[in-house]
DNA sequence: GCAATTGTTGTATGATCGTTCAACAAGAAA
DNA sequence: TTTCTTGTTGAACGATCATACAACAATTGC
């Protein structure tokens, strides 16, 4: 007599949180991988394990995928600028935006495949400009504190705007052309460009 | 007895270098409209008031007219930078950028959806470093001849290197969250972030 | 006019796309 | 155990994708 064994479970059943979250994290790998026109439901479920009516069941179809990858992305950015209640220094601020961690091709490779797509996607734009609103603040909190302002001013505002542009752009040419941007460089062009209205950071 | 009229032409014969700059151009519509993904082969020849098989025909496919409609998107600028030989002044080139001409979104948004896929191809990875390099010696140039320089060294090399990044920056938020980059709000990052190297401009 | 050239058309093809949904099964509750 | 809830599967569907190519026709050269 063979014993009989319990019969293998044909899938791993997930709470909806986690499985969500496995979602999200594939679309996000495939964003860094292959650009906006690799995120496709059959890429990402590969990619996840999992099988293709997922997604729809999860998020309603693709652009609801896409639309939290999206909060995703924006999460470790955000994480960093509040994890203590408030931003950092801005000296360990810049310092963390060009750690391994940040200042990584895999990762900034997802905003260049999402900003053409919201520049072209109502929907997604509407959601960006929360994420970016929060974004700027901290940013210029930040820069007031390294003032020793309590609030941010026009100015502080102002230069908080030119910061992220700057940050945008460099990210930007690092992921088209590392040869031409190298994280020194990158370092290089920040600091030439704050340090006249912030000291030596 | 009806005249016979002599047959209307059932389409229009252009000579290879028209045709193909009517598909590029209708290619760069497209990207500008509806980014990457709406790159197709249908799309373009429907705008471009084309049969179908004239992509395959002039470019070998829709790679190769990729590929050109990256060029084409390049070339105002480097027209500007180079119409009279050498580029203009740094503030009248800086002018330049901010006219209705250069700071369009229907014309920026081409960058963004080239960028999310040259970060992810190679082969336009290879096309962008050369047009970049041009772009940024010219850059370069005019920041040196606005020091009183013959040429660039090392330290106009490095802003040409920033105010790029910044450049580009400035287009991602501005076609992104149009609310919050709007042109003075650009311009004015611009002038904060390199008077303290170049004076007023 | 006539033949050669070459730009153009549009269908056929097979692959892949996003979505839907009925059947299923894993785990929780009873 | 048995029932119930709900996460999961995967096939089916119609739409759309890029490409190939044989037939065609506008123009050029003669």
């Amino acid at each position: 007599m063979i014993p009989r064994q319990p019969p293998e479970p044909r899938f791993k059943r997930l709470s909806a949180d986690q499985r969500a979250a496995e979602l999200v994290q594939a679309g996000l790998a495939v964003l860094a991988t292959g650009g906006i026109t690799a995120f496709t439901i059959d890429n990402i479920c590969k990619r996840a394990g999992a099988s293709r009516g997922l997604i729809g069941h999860h998020f309603g179809g693709k652009d609801g995928l896409l639309a939290a990858c999206y909060a995703a992305a924006y999460a470790p950015l955000l994480l960093m600028l509040q994890d203590a209640g408030a931003p950092p220094a801005l000296p360990d601020l810049i310092d963390e935006l060009f750690t391994d961690r940040q200042f990584r091709r895999e990762g900034l490779n997802i905003w260049l495949a999402l900003w053409g797509e919201i520049a072209v996607n109502p929907r997604l734009q509407a959601e960006h400009l929360k994420h970016y609103r929060t974004y700027h603040r901290l940013i210029a909190t930040a820069i007031a504190r390294h003032r020793n302002r309590t609030a941010a001013d026009p100015e502080d505002l102002a230069l908080a705007t030119a910061l992220i542009a700057l940050l945008d752009g460099i990210w930007v040419e690092f992921c088209i052309a590392p040869q031409e941007m190298s994280r020194d460089r990158a370092r290089a062009a920040v600091q030439t460009l704050l340090t006249p209205h912030l000291g030596p950071i």
